[in-house]
DNA sequence: GTTGGTAATTATCATTTGATTATTAAAGCG
DNA sequence: CGCTTTAATAATCAAATGATAATTACCAAC
């Protein structure tokens, strides 16, 4: 869009007159490697954030205050860096925690659920990690999908088990997580989710005791889960209506 | 990204072979300038929704089964085109008679909620709408700001007013809705809204009677929403938190 | 048929943008 | 201080991409 080019040099313009250098050479600042690599990495996660993958990696440059072509001294190419991007949000900030927690059946099952779904939406409640995960989703990127089967592999099914086992229903071993069940669980995450879109995507305002909300869902959830999943499970749940070409 | 240009290549080529044309020049469709625009921005809507608007419109050409330069007969660029399909989803889908119905007080309050709100609903619970209105928000658009805006001008003000009549308490007149009163509202569509979030971006399977989810919603927010309007709007909502440079 | 108007195409331009190559210079070490 | 190492830059490439100019050919009107 080479309508853009104006925008784009005036930004340039204004940010390198940020920096004291007028004219000659960049003041050269020559970092040890796996500082250097530590600092694009950081900054890159909030760039893509902001601007999803498609973003330029003259911009991210820019940002840091380096020439481009020194982040293909650190990553091979602009897909290694999101594929470190990814590592660092989404892999890294997992918690093997939860899955302790969330089977501790010394604790009343409401408090450790408490626990756990408080301490994950710190995790995935930030800027970052609600606009990296949507631009992915938007993009279709596998990543996406990896992640949704990994919850519910690792947590969800976790939930639904402890809920039956509360209730005296039979283990997953014997009757397989309905739809029902999963969706139920879902919904709890869901809302937090959401509450992070609507803030960093839409700009609207949100509730700011997260802590208080996540206890009236978790709350509510274990007053009309647990009836709600004995139901026969008449699926009222569509098959994957993905678009053919994503 | 020189790498994806392999791929590309053989898109073209898979779809190419596709038409009958070998060799020779493409069979060339003469349509009614009326008729080529429709078919231009009907497709553009589609393929923005699937590519976010920096898609290119090389490829939205290629399926439309014309050439590139052909798109800018009809548009001047390409933020011309983007700007129709806003035009298309946004402005053109809003039916005046959503306040109609909202205020008829001949009608009870539930009936009219539901009515506007599954109306609503098979208004923007599309693929088009949900991922265009993602996109545009991730972009930091303006429609999108516009658009919240003007909802909560005709819509929900309109829903608190009417709530407000139904259970005697001031009019909007005097004493404005508070923050609390206009999240309550806003929450029923916000599920909406993200049921088609897991739907269309993150592929997950949803409810599929829709209406019955929002009678439902209607129903859970006329028991609880007017004892919680009427309560001291002690703020839970922080300001604006939106990242500088959006 | 012939022909005029214009829808549509081909060829091409100017930038943009991911990526590479050849230099330069900052920092650590003897 | 001189030398080595390698972080960092400048210069540049090739492909991609929005946009334009020149040309072609479909279709309706006569």
């Amino acid at each position: 869009m080479p309508r853009r080019q104006l925008s784009l040099l005036v930004h340039k313009q204004r940010v390198r007159s940020a920096r004291p250098a007028p004219r000659p050479t960049r003041t050269r600042r020559r970092l040890p490697r796996a500082e250097r690599e530590a600092q694009i990495v950081k900054e890159a996660i909030r760039f893509f954030a902001e601007h999803g993958f498609k973003g330029r990696t003259r911009d991210l440059a820019e940002r840091l205050g380096i020439t481009q072509p020194l982040l293909y001294r650190y990553f091979s190419n602009k897909n290694a860096l999101i594929e470190r991007v990814y590592e660092e949000v989404f892999v890294a900030r997992w918690n093997p925690d939860w899955e302790v927690w969330l089977t501790d059946r010394t604790q009343p099952l409401q408090a450790r659920l408490v626990r756990f779904y408080q301490d994950y939406t710190r995790s995935i409640l930030t800027y970052e990690w609600i606009r990296l995960f949507l631009f992915s989703g938007l993009e279709g990127l596998d990543i996406n999908r990896r992640y949704l089967r990994f919850m519910r592999e690792r947590i969800w099914s976790k939930v639904v088990a402890e809920v039956r086992f509360e209730t005296g229903r039979p283990p997953l071993e014997r009757e397989p997580a309905s739809e029902t069940e999963v969706e139920l669980v879902w919904a709890v995450i869901a809302s937090i989710f959401y509450i992070g879109v609507r803030r960093w995507v839409f700009g609207l305002r949100v509730p700011e005791d997260l802590d208080a909300v996540i206890e009236d869902k978790v709350k509510a959830f274990l007053e009309g889960a647990p009836a709600a999943m004995a139901a026969p499970a008449k699926s009222r749940i569509s098959k994957r209506p993905r678009p053919t070409d994503l």
